[in-house]
RNA sequence: GGGUGAUUAGCUCAGCUGGUUAGAGCGCCAGUCUCACAUACUGGAGGCCAGUGGUUCGAAUCCACUAUCACCCA
């Protein structure tokens, strides 16, 4: 790179050719690879591992982002960081993609075949599983790469295999008949979490199941009429006096006509339809239970595609909702459909594709979850694991205590295969952590192997330590497990976090992590979630092409406040932007006075900032710098990012750039040599210390504006990555001085605002008297004098001596007073009676307060002290302002 | 039906353990191309902190109920 000139410096900052360029000097420079070998303290984080489908969207943004955030700054702050990226094999969307793609050239899965399908995935895999981390490091994410990860490598492959063999050897999983959630699109079960439920109009009939023995029978009620194929009895509750005396009975199944015992069974809720339920024990899950109570039979009357199975005679190989509206005209010929009544009902649907799911019965793999859940829920419940915010434990808490088993087989090929073969010789089950050759029971060579894969949520539980080489000891788990935080959004709870806290303590003895820091979810400006269907969602690239990548990034860390949403208006990605663009400016105004004559100077006089004297100014902001070291720590450490973002962005733009920079000018462009190399040595290490401070949250530009102060010899690491975080330096915090610059600072504000209401042309210089003098009047003048450009001579008045032709202000009790050579009367008294009417709101609230003698006798000393000068100046302020607009008006 | 959370300026949101004259960004109004930045500068307007009760000397902040909305679970 060319020395850059100072009047080369854009006028705006190009976040796209610095990214590219920053991020691979990062690279070249392997500064985000994690040793473990350091000495220094480990921090470690495991990424969500994304779908190796997914493509980046505003929940990742905001996850890695923050993530990011945490990783940079504890690497500054001298800590040994591992950021352990990666991705999961997705099982059942990832087989949906191919599949999809082989459906165009008219194939399916079964005219490949399992081994053929699965070389075919993993080639979509190497061709495509990489879009989303091409992304991550777009946003600039400085994730340890060359450790990423796939739950499907060999080795996390391997732990797979010893989870589910130990597992099942300690009798945590069984295999068995139930009725899990089919999802007949994709053709597999999947689990209680998997299933998103929605509010759907459906429609309640009333069927008549006429009596065996010729009477009425019973009218049942049911949203579902396709499944009376599978009826094996119908349930009234023993209570109820409508029915009761029909228990034992017999009805006739319409159109089957198989005859249906009546059971009475006190699940059925009376008040619902007409209190008599029918029972299909293979299709409703409390049907299921009431068949188990009842000894009834099951049959299954859908196929695994959701088309009416052999077993339901005349309707075979129709749709489930085609066969519905068969059977409703069928029922209503027959003259036994009585009613139909609007009703919504709430429909299971598969969270990957969007089916309607069914409930099925068939043979699957499930894990006890009882047991197992006790040592992770104590785990909360002592603190052991932490959630951010806290109240999350609660739905942690709710899931476990509503537990059921988890199955964990899946129909589909692409995953880890269950490592279970059966043998048709002794009938019995070998279970191993290698391939078996033979039948460990009886020897025959004639197994074969579960054809089901596992659930991918059972590897990816074991990620935080599957990922660093368990179940080999190495020197990753020694070094960075546990890790340090999660960061992750409250969807996946139930699915991930709190199985990786199961597996994590059964596995490696220890919580997989300290912290859980739940992000909100990023929706919309007005919102709602984003979603493709709405349109509204936005698109984290665009973003960055349109505005860079760190003002995305800084834009949600200040919007990442602990809450549950964040509702993600694109207007404040814009300001945000020019939030950088300032930084950028600062920049450029202060590097633009330094070339090859001065910079050795302002370098020596860096040295030697901190160690006494300095210009008031210079004092102040070294002190306000430290107040901003402190909060933005602070805010990192107590995940508290929003209140980090927020400091940093108030420093830099209002005291940094707005009062800092300004009252530095006149200095920094004095032919004085010294002077100007003295204030530009401030200006210099302030944005130095400021852009350290800003770095997590956005790494481009800082890196950027570091490289150019490297080449004028005013840094020393080779990149701000490697830079020491800012620690507050309690020496040169100085509130005595900050106080008088708040007094200042009203002198300015005083004098600015009579000038604007009364509406003096900013040209103009105007003359500015004082009825009484304060430390910073006296010290400051000059400065105020030229920030609200009035005539730089200093003049003192008496009271009584107040022209009439000006407008008065009071600061710190004494009369800031405004001459003017025109007639601004009425504009005077315009803003006079403005502010008497506020003063005379207050006081009135103040006074009010310190005549009441319980106030004053209970509230304690400081307050009651604080309250009485305020009214104080209050009343002074008052006086002399509704004295002045008595005398114009 | 059960649970959790929200309700603060026109919009999007901060406001931790009760003591503020209730803040920010955007938007709005008025003015300024002042030699870093118009992606800027200066000044200004705008809020009964959802409602009702309670605790307290004192409540946006704590408690109860009500209303509206959102999410999770059945």
């Amino acid at each position: 790179m060319s020395a850059t000139r100072p009047t080369q410096i854009p006028k705006t900052f190009d976040p796209h050719a610095s990214r590219q360029q920053w991020y691979d000097f990062w690279l070249s420079r392997d500064l985000f690879h994690a040793d473990v070998e350091s000495r220094k303290p480990p921090f470690s984080i495991v990424i969500p591992p994304p779908n190796v489908t997914g493509i980046l969207h505003m929940g990742h943004a905001l996850n890695n982002t923050l993530q990011d955030v945490l990783c940079r700054y504890k690497r500054m702050d001298g800590y040994n960081v591992l950021w352990m990226p990666g991705t999961d094999h997705a099982g059942i969307a990832t087989q949906n993609v191919v599949e999809k793609a082989l459906a165009k050239e008219g194939l399916t899965r079964h005219d490949l075949g399992r081994e053929k399908l699965v070389a075919r995935i993993w080639q979509w895999k190497e061709k495509y599983g990489n879009t989303i981390i091409e992304q991550l490091k777009t946003m600039g994410c400085s994730c340890d790469w060359a450790r990423a990860r796939f739950t499907m490598d060999e080795g996390l492959s391997a732990a797979v295999r010893k989870v589910f063999v130990q597992l099942y050897k300690e009798g945590f999983i069984y295999r068995g008949d139930y009725l899990v959630n089919w999802c007949p699109r994709c053709g597999t079960a999947i689990s209680d979490d998997e299933v998103d439920y929605v509010d759907r109009e459906g429609k309640l009939y009333y069927v008549r199941y006429p009596g065996a023995d010729g009477g009425d029978g019973l009218i049942v009620a049911t949203t579902r009429p396709e499944t009376m194929l599978g009826d094996t009895a119908v349930a009234v509750n023993p209570d109820d006096p409508r029915h009761k005396d029909k228990i034992g009975t017999s009805v006739i199944l319409p159109i089957v006509n198989r005859e249906l015992i009546v059971i009475g069974d006190s699940y059925v809720d009376m008040q619902f339809g007409t209190g008599a339920l029918k029972v299909t024990p293979a299709h409703d899950i409390n049907d299921f239970e009431i068949g188990k109570r009842h000894r009834l039979q099951e049959i299954n009357i859908f196929t695994k595609d959701g088309r009416i199975a052999e077993a339901a005679g005349a309707y075979v190989g129709m749709d489930r909702y085609e066969c519905r509206k068969q059977i409703v005209r069928d029922l209503d010929r027959q003259g036994l459909l009585l009613k139909v009544e609007e009703m919504p009902n709430r429909v299971g649907t598969c969270y990957r594709c969007d089916a309607d799911i069914e409930p099925f019965l068939s043979r699957q793999w499930f894990v006890r979850m009882g047991p197992l859940m006790v040592e992770p829920r104590r785990a909360v419940q002592d603190g052991r694991v932490c959630f951010h915010p806290d109240q999350w434990k609660n739905t942690y808490f709710a899931w476990i205590d509503n537990l059921r088993d988890w199955c964990i087989s899946r129909q589909i090929w692409w995953g880890h295969r269950i490592p279970v073969w059966y043998c048709d010789a002794c009938g019995k089950e070998t279970v191993e952590e290698t391939d078996p050759a033979r039948c460990a029971h009886c020897g025959a060579a004639d197994i074969r192997q579960d054809e089901d894969v596992l659930d991918t949520w059972f590897s990816s539980q074991l990620w935080p330590f599957s990922t660093m080489g368990w179940p080999n000891k190495t020197k990753e788990l020694a070094t960075f497990y546990p890790t340090s935080v999660l960061i992750t959004a409250h969807d996946i709870i139930f699915f991930w976090v709190a199985r990786m806290i199961l597996a994590g303590l059964k596995f490696m003895g220890d919580v997989p992590f300290r912290d859980v820091y739940i992000t909100a979810l990023v929706r919309d400006e007005h919102g709602r979630k984003m979603s493709k269907s709405l349109g509204n969602a936005v698109d984290p690239l665009e973003i960055i092409a349109q505005y860079g990548v760190d003002a995305m990034r800084f834009t949600l860390t200040i919007l990442a406040a602990q809450g549950r949403n964040i509702n993600l208006d694109t207007k404040r990605i814009e300001g945000y932007r020019n939030y950088i663009n300032k930084l950028w400016n600062a920049y450029r105004l202060v590097l633009s006075q330094v070339d090859e004559s001065n910079a050795g100077a302002i370098a020596e006089r860096i040295e030697r900032i901190g160690h006494g004297g300095g210009e008031w100014a210079d004092r102040w902001m070294l002190s306000r710098l430290q107040y901003v070291i402190e909060t933005t720590r602070a805010g990192f450490d107590g995940y508290r990012f929003n209140d980090a973002a927020h400091a940093l962005y108030h420093f830099l733009w209002h005291e940094y750039c707005d009062w800092y920079l300004e009252l530095l000018k006149p200095r920094m462009y004095s032919p004085d040599r010294a002077e100007s190399a003295e204030a530009l040595a401030c200006a210099i290490y302030v944005l130095r210390e400021t852009i350290k401070l800003l770095h997590p949250i956005v790494p481009f530009v800082t890196e950027e504006i570091w490289q150019a102060l490297l080449q004028h010899g005013l840094a020393r690491e080779e990149s701000i990555m490697v830079a020491e975080y800012p620690r507050p330096r309690p020496s040169l915090r100085d509130l005595a001085l900050e106080s008088e610059f708040d007094d200042f600072e009203q002198y300015v504000y005083a004098i600015r605002n009579m000038r604007g209401e009364i509406g003096m042309s900013p040209s103009e210089t105007a003359e500015v008297v004082f009825t009484g003098e304060t430390p910073a009047l006296n010290n400051l003048f000059g400065d105020i004098a030229r920030l609200t450009r009035i005539k730089p001579e200093r003049r003192m008045i008496a009271l009584d001596e107040v022209p009439a032709a000006s407008s008065v202000s009071v600061v710190h009790g004494t009369q800031v007073v405004l001459l003017w050579s025109e007639e601004l009367k009425h504009r005077e008294i315009e803003r006079l009676s403005k502010n008497v009417e506020k003063l005379e709101k207050d006081l009135a609230r103040v006074e009010g307060k310190l005549s009441n003698p319980t106030f004053t006798n209970k509230a304690p000393a400081e307050v009651v002290q604080k309250e009485r000068e305020k009214a104080a100046s209050l009343r002074h302020e008052y006086d002399v302002l509704k004295a002045k607009l008595e005398s114009l008006s």
